[in-house]
DNA sequence: CTATTTACCTACCATGTCAATAGGTAAATA
DNA sequence: TATTTACCTATTGACATGGTAGGTAAATAG
């Protein structure tokens, strides 16, 4: 299951991508439009800010701003980031120790293909195929 | 990410069926060859009993036994037992509150496709896909 | 220069799940 | 009767989840 860290994460990206563009949105208000605890949307930002997805400004008329044109944003890489792997078994993560048994595992290359599958899908939606089309 | 409830069900299953067809084949058996605590796997198994999937039967020369044969067995099936759900968002789970903002919701369409495409996935796949062709 | 607004940071906490282990009882066979 | 097997309940330690509390630093408006 994908965390509230991912899913949140998704909604802020795609608040932001339905404000008027290059202007600094606090998250005060994201979090009043998403109804999610501000203060719990803080780490979830901290984490975007970190990652380069969004930048922050302090300040009166700070708030946050997307690094990116929406579409250039890949849905995978938000909740990869967030969720810290999206492999759904620890043999597939990127700094699992390598098994002794893989060689005769039944299960593994199904969970390879599995894996594959989930990648390609995420990765291959963007912000703006959430968002209604016309604007 | 899968727990280990539902790999190593899959990893039972696939012993299951590479064994004899028609002969009980012993749970220390099973736990020897796949490599993993025959005391957890005793839940393991007791939860495949209760879901049909297998059958025990106990004292010398018993064991469990499939109780249909490996072509009819979809792995999704084996996993969502164990996992409880393969829902991967709680608002997707067959025991989900209606959500005030689904009507709204960018996200909701999203997972839903996701979990769509999962389920199409797992469902698809079959015990004897994950084994070796000949015999 | 002061007050306000905003981001940004560290620490803490309650709850639940995971992955087992411990220690049995019941059933079936040799 | 002894042995083998399934089957059952309870417990545990470690960790993740989903937050909250209480600040500091930066930027702007007045």
């Amino acid at each position: 299951m994908i965390s509230t860290k991912g899913r949140y994460a998704l909604r802020v990206m795609l608040d932001l991508a339905e404000q008027p563009q290059g202007t600094y949105v606090p998250l005060k208000d994201i979090a009043a439009r998403q109804e999610i605890s501000k203060k719990y949307l803080e780490s979830i930002v901290r984490e975007l800010v970190r990652g380069k997805f969004i930048k922050g400004s302090s300040g009166k008329g700070g708030g946050y701003i997307l690094c990116r044109r929406p579409e250039e944003y890949a849905v995978g890489e938000i909740v990869e980031r967030m969720e810290g792997t999206l492999a759904p078994i620890a043999c597939l993560t990127a700094d699992a120790a390598p098994c002794p048994r893989a060689d005769g595992c039944r299960t593994l290359p199904f969970w390879r293909a599995f894996d594959t599958m989930v990648r390609d899908f995420l990765y291959s939606k963007k912000l703006t195929d959430l968002l209604p089309p016309a604007r």
